[in-house]
DNA sequence: ACACTACCAGAACGTACGTTCTTTTTAGAT
DNA sequence: ATCTAAAAAGAACGTACGTTCTGGTAGTGT
């Protein structure tokens, strides 16, 4: 054997999630990539190929590491608290950048399919974990007891990525804050 | 005198509100902006100087032509509904293709303040006659009573963003559709 | 210590794209 | 009909970017 390579992959995702972020797919260049990575060029040809492979695997490791960890709060499926909680996080998460997830959809979801399967997939499983917490909410009598619990999951599953283009806008998270309140407000009974 | 332009700056605009809407901004090529327009290379940089202005001036017209238009139902203010009148148009609107004032939002915001400036001037103005038309509707008592005017329009302004994401992923509109009467459906007394 | 392996850094390559220039065509004025 | 000025078409240019290649280097095993 001989030389290991001195990069952690987990940590070239992480670091690039930044990237594209703030660029996009296109506007994300391997210059910046390469130098806001502890990685070097031929170790990320070797490694994903291509730039469009790359971008799938940062996407993939996005939602694992990140957005799964603020989903998680929905499946622990305390009722109202943990939507109170996603939203929380979530509003935090994409606080002033936005979602890696939906801008990859709007900027490429058009052209590549492999991109819209990815996002409905997400949007399905959030609308079920949302439903999963409504009812659980409904059962503790912590929700008003007529709720359309289907509408209202599809309600704040639209509501979820309105915030992440709103995030992109806003300035602090005051205004977002505020907006989710008077979302989950009215739902407590 | 002599020769006269053969292109109408309208229709080139309109024209190109597609290329960018399928392609995003870095996506879309001069080449297929030139092809899919009755434009020449010429006389675009004669008229625009850059890909960016042309950009600029094309969300532009892309507002006055086509938001507006839809946000007119908001602003005839006939209450509740004007407000379904818009969600109909809009999910209409950006049904398979999303916004472009969204798309170019995610894409491009975090490193363009002349984009965020425009995003949140739209977003300001939708919430204002989102506002304007909820105070109608309560005048007209066509909600219920006790329903916050703010906080309500807050929410349905981030619906909007919500479903310009949505309408990328959705294949028809009738999830769309289902979603607005979810949503509007509540608010009706 | 030495050799071997494969990693790192960055130069180099080729292509694709934004922009400009050249040629050809056409509409209007005389 | 002819001349002219400007517009259309698309060739040409330069640069920037994705990708590949090269030389030197640093671990690793003997």
């Amino acid at each position: 054997m001989s030389r290991k390579a001195q990069y952690n992959l987990d940590d070239v995702l992480s670091q690039s999630i930044d990237v594209f972020l703030e660029h996009g797919y296109h506007g994300a260049i391997m210059d910046e990539i390469i130098a806001r990575t502890d990685f070097n060029r031929r170790g990320f040809y070797l490694e994903f190929g291509s730039k469009q492979t790359f971008l799938y695997t940062v996407l993939a490791h996005y939602q694992e590491t990140q957005l799964n960890k603020i989903m998680h709060h929905l499946e622990s499926n305390q009722g109202l608290p943990s939507i109170q909680a996603y939203f929380a996080d979530y509003v935090k998460h994409v606080s002033g950048k936005g979602c890696l997830l939906i801008n990859t959809i709007t900027e490429l979801g058009f052209d590549d399919e492999k991109v819209r399967e990815v996002g409905r997939h997400y949007l399905d499983r959030l609308q079920i974990d949302f439903i999963g917490c409504l009812e659980k909410a409904a059962s503790l009598k912590q929700i008003t007891p007529n709720t359309n619990i289907e509408s209202t999951a599809l309600q704040l599953t639209s509501y979820v990525q309105g915030f992440a283009v709103n995030a992109v806008l806003a300035g602090d998270t005051d205004e977002l804050e505020l907006a989710t309140q008077a979302l989950l407000g009215p739902l407590a009974r």
